[in-house]
DNA sequence: CTACAAATTTTGCCTTCCCTAAATCTTAAA
DNA sequence: TTTAAGATTTAGGGAAGGCAAAATTTGTAG
């Protein structure tokens, strides 16, 4: 079944947004509106009709889940928007602030014949620009272990594997202070008062971040 | 200003159109709603639209002409168009005849960058692979003399520069015979009563072909 | 010059997706 | 247990883009 770009829209948010609230049993209609920046009634609109179709099980007042076709197709929208988002980082050199928009679009362009080869051209990565994993064509995530910079030890070399993608500037900040995927920092210090770190980046130059920039770095240690 | 989807599609036909009818001096309603299969009442509606927003002129009964903002925009969707059919083409290997379908979707993705870069990647082509000119970020095209195989001259080596793209069928047939941009070919005899050919194909096999392929293929003189 | 066929536009209506305001349900605090 | 705040749905409606049928204009054959 084709899906038109706004249930495509739908469906891939109301996965994020259960993968985040793991623990709750379902997403709020509030939740959907927030994300995709749309008025409430209209939210409750779309999940009546997905729901028709069979991609969500909706109660009225309850709150949504995906049913097994909705989640597939959502994780396709997903490997579609990374495998974008990764072609346009690795082939066309966009800075990791300047993919989102474009992925955006990207995503909903319908053809498995291009995905397929997309992903083969890419040479079948396992993650995007961002570290997050790409679904294989079967719609299967590799896992990886990933901890937050925050709590990193202190004076080991640490490879980042991956960040969060939800601002922007953040983004930018990174690539100002040139940490990438695959940079290697060490942690010097930490200062309890304001749990910001002084952090060493390839060996090179010496930077202070704030907690909220550590909290939205993700490292493995090195080897 | 931002075009939408269906505006864009409009703008490109319209373009399309007045190429081909060069003779007459506007397009007519009937010709946009057969080309893109829609009645012509819709395009009456879309008609005034555009002309509202000053890309196309429009006279009541009289049929339209691009303005200059509409012929720079359609420009640059028939740009977009042809930068993604030679990606699809040299990067994805697609075979001719699979690549319209997706590049009527990818034509539409709004992003200056994205294309600029895509033009970068591909090394700045001046052609698609059915052989019709990419205008450049300025809107210019690149001629070519381009001569219908079927007026070609017989037992010279001669080179194909592009093919017309109406037909999947055509162009899968073509796929067949192996006969693809810059294969050579050379006329080993022409058939008057039915103005078939008959083509040695890179010097290797022998074909028959019958004026209907011979009219929509196009060549050079080798050399 | 007329009259009819073809082309075009108008009219009235549909679907998708969105909105605001009002109504209703749920839930947690008192 | 009550109730008010917050979440959600319903009601009514709008813009974009589409359609069929009716009305109008144009152009051409006689």
């Amino acid at each position: 079944m084709e899906l038109s770009l706004t249930e495509e829209d739908y469906l891939k948010t109301i996965y994020q947004l259960a993968e985040l609230n793991q623990f709750s049993d379902g997403v709020g209609t509030n939740d959907i509106a927030q994300k995709i920046r749309i008025s409430a009634a209209s939210v409750t609109d779309m999940l009546r009709k997905l729901s028709q179709k069979a991609f969500i099980n909706y109660i009225k007042y309850q709150g949504v889940t995906l049913t097994e076709a909705g989640k597939q197709h959502a994780i396709y929208v997903i490997r579609k928007h990374r495998l974008w988002e990764t072609f346009l980082v690795q082939k066309l050199n966009f800075r990791w602030d300047e993919v989102h928009e474009v992925a955006e679009q990207l995503e909903h362009i319908q053809s498995a014949l291009l995905i397929n080869r997309l992903d083969e051209f890419l040479e079948f990565p396992a993650f995007d620009p961002h570290g997050e994993p790409i679904p294989n064509e079967q719609g299967e995530f590799t896992h990886q272990k990933r901890i937050p910079l925050k709590d990193a030890p202190i004076g080991e070399h640490i490879r980042v594997i991956g960040v969060e993608q939800d601002s922007t500037s953040f983004l930018q900040f990174l690539n100002k202070i040139k940490v990438n995927i695959n940079t290697i920092l060490r942690i010097l210090e930490r200062n309890d008062y304001d749990s910001s770190l002084e952090i060493e980046i390839e060996g090179q130059k010496t930077v202070m971040i704030s907690r909220e920039v550590s909290e939205n770095i993700y490292i493995k240690l090195k080897n």
